[in-house]
DNA sequence: TTAAAAATGAAAATCATTTTCAATATGGAT
DNA sequence: ATCCATATTGAAAATGATTTTCATTTTTAA
């Protein structure tokens, strides 16, 4: 007998209905490292499932966050993120570099060991702090790059 | 002699024009203890300047976050606010928690040694891995409260 | 004062997301 | 397994925020 995900139940007895694309997109968000945006997961189910639409992508990740099963991010990209609540280990990678003079902007996301504990740390003081559960975080550097400088 | 906002000074080093719009836009931000949309803001600035349109108003948000001067909020409302930032260095408000479920953002500038320490450590390491001189820098920490974790 | 470059505004285009509505799939009852 | 009420679906259209295009205007430096 196969255990089910814990979301199984969780949709059930909300009254929904367990179907294919539910099924789907659930298994995609599973074995993504990434935060997809609802095309990305659209992209893939489509790939396994042609029938299936990109409305009912956003119905069903709408309705996975009323149910605590997703979250959604905003990065400032101007559309939405979404990730399976309690995934472990899939934070960072959103690190920013921007040159304050021709604006160019750099991501990096090789982060350091140093890096990862002090994340953790930080997000240790902001649970006893403020009681906030940190799932991720975004960080924004503003400086000048050098053939700015050069000039 | 009236003393000028530090913005003023980072635009025209930047090669910017300091222009009529952008001054309202400015002043606006100033001005306001929410976070405007740029819609918000256009009202605002057309009724001080009916020419001016909402392209520049867009046009003018996009390059201040380019200078570092404004930052852009998403609070998954599907449209973005925005805020001045403090000024570099005096005691900004660097630090953002955002609840996931109820949006609610929270503002944060008690900075620990610690966390003095590792920035520096980070702006060390950008520096030569990158070339890049920073600034200043901005931190968000994505998470839910204890409220809506209660649910 | 003048010319080159930067900035502007209006309208059109784009892109993410939502709504509408007729067709389909699901799960409990039979 | 079959049937049926209804939850769910997909396609297309609608919406709303943001971006692009392009001709005109403003700013700055000489």
């Amino acid at each position: 007998m196969k255990e089910q995900p814990w979301w199984y139940r969780r949709l059930r007895d909300s009254g929904s209905r367990l179907t294919e694309p539910r099924k789907l997109v659930l298994e995609i968000l599973r074995n993504s490292d990434e935060h997809p945006t609802a095309t990305e997961i659209y992209v893939q189910a489509h790939r396994m499932k042609p029938s299936i639409g990109l409305t009912t992508v956003y119905r069903t990740l709408e309705l996975l966050i009323q149910l605590g099963i997703v979250q959604k991010f905003e990065f400032g990209e101007g559309k939405s993120r979404f990730e399976l609540v309690d995934k472990p280990g899939a934070n960072g990678r959103h690190h920013h570099l921007v040159c304050l003079k021709c604006r160019k902007i750099i991501d990096y996301s090789d982060i350091s060991e140093e890096e990862k504990e002090f994340l953790s740390r930080v997000k240790g003081r902001l649970k006893s702090k403020h009681d906030f559960k940190i799932f991720d975080h975004l960080m924004w550097f503003y400086g000048v790059c050098r053939e700015c400088r050069e000039v």
